[in-house]
DNA sequence: TATCAATTATTAGTGTGACAACTAATTTCG
DNA sequence: CGAAATTAGTTGTCACACTAATAATTGATA
């Protein structure tokens, strides 16, 4: 294989990935959403399945707690989520939106798509499947175990 | 377009984008390579091409100058570059490797490609090609001029 | 030539990511 | 039962990304 060609993937990934978050950061600040991307992708989260535990949350983000637990400290001081005690485990907290925050997530969502889909301008179905199959096959070939 | 679908993309791309990252970062820590990915990223483009300025380096690796400006302070600290001033612009500043950057980069290029093959098990030659088109294209329908 | 605009690099501030260490609570098991 | 291991969450540290603001220098132009 040519190791020096199929290397360099790594900073087309790297260098895109970041370009799709700060397009996505860059509308959130025109639109006065008063919200950065990350702190998005945990209220959706809650909004598709209130009262989950941090860890639920951290592993379906795929963020690490430590840095779930500072988003949701953002979150509750803007008051859009809250925690609340889990009725059997006290190691627990269960987070819930506030009213706030569902209304946040219902009144942004179209927009939040909308910007979401520029990226695939001149791109067809199947690169679109192609795209989501290859980056899940990384994704699985550099999993931690292996 | 089914816009909640594509709409998806973004998080798939972020978390393999990390796990890229973070699978070479790991294998630099368990071979002792004491640097970290950027770190290396900038000292490869100034190995094939040596004597750049900043702004320059910061135009080929993808990053903005107040990053660049800290990766390099901290390549200066570890003694793997040097900043030497302009003939012409006292504005800008050469950077230039030292010897042991040099060496260095030679010593762990051949360890570094095989890091970053392990991505592409189980992928093609058309995933690779289909793959590095379809993020160039993303990245250049966000271009902020556009 | 004197001023103003553009450019290069830096600094400060905020947010995030990874890792290690820690607390508190719970579970396991001798 | 009680000590040890495990689990959920937090805090601290370092590195990086992005923005805005600044200093120093250069170039353009009136």
């Amino acid at each position: 294989m040519l190791k020096e060609k199929y290397s360099q993937y790594s900073f087309i990934l790297d260098r895109t990935a970041r370009r799709v978050k700060q397009y996505a950061q860059n509308s959130f600040l025109q639109g006065a959403f008063d919200l950065t991307i990350d702190q998005w992708s945990i209220l959706k989260i809650l909004y598709e399945e209130d009262a989950m535990t941090q860890k639920e949350i951290a592993e379906k983000s795929g963020k690490d707690q430590p840095t779930l637990t500072r988003i949701v400290d953002i979150l509750i001081k803007k008051r859009l989520a809250q925690r609340v005690e889990h009725p059997e485990d006290r190691r627990c907290l269960h987070l819930k939106l506030t009213k706030e925050g569902k209304a946040k997530v219902e009144e942004l969502s179209p927009a939040v798509k909308e910007i979401r889909m520029k990226a695939w301008e001149n791109l067809s179905e199947d690169d679109f499947e192609n795209f989501t199959r290859i980056l899940n096959t990384i994704y699985n070939n550099l999993n931690q175990q292996s």
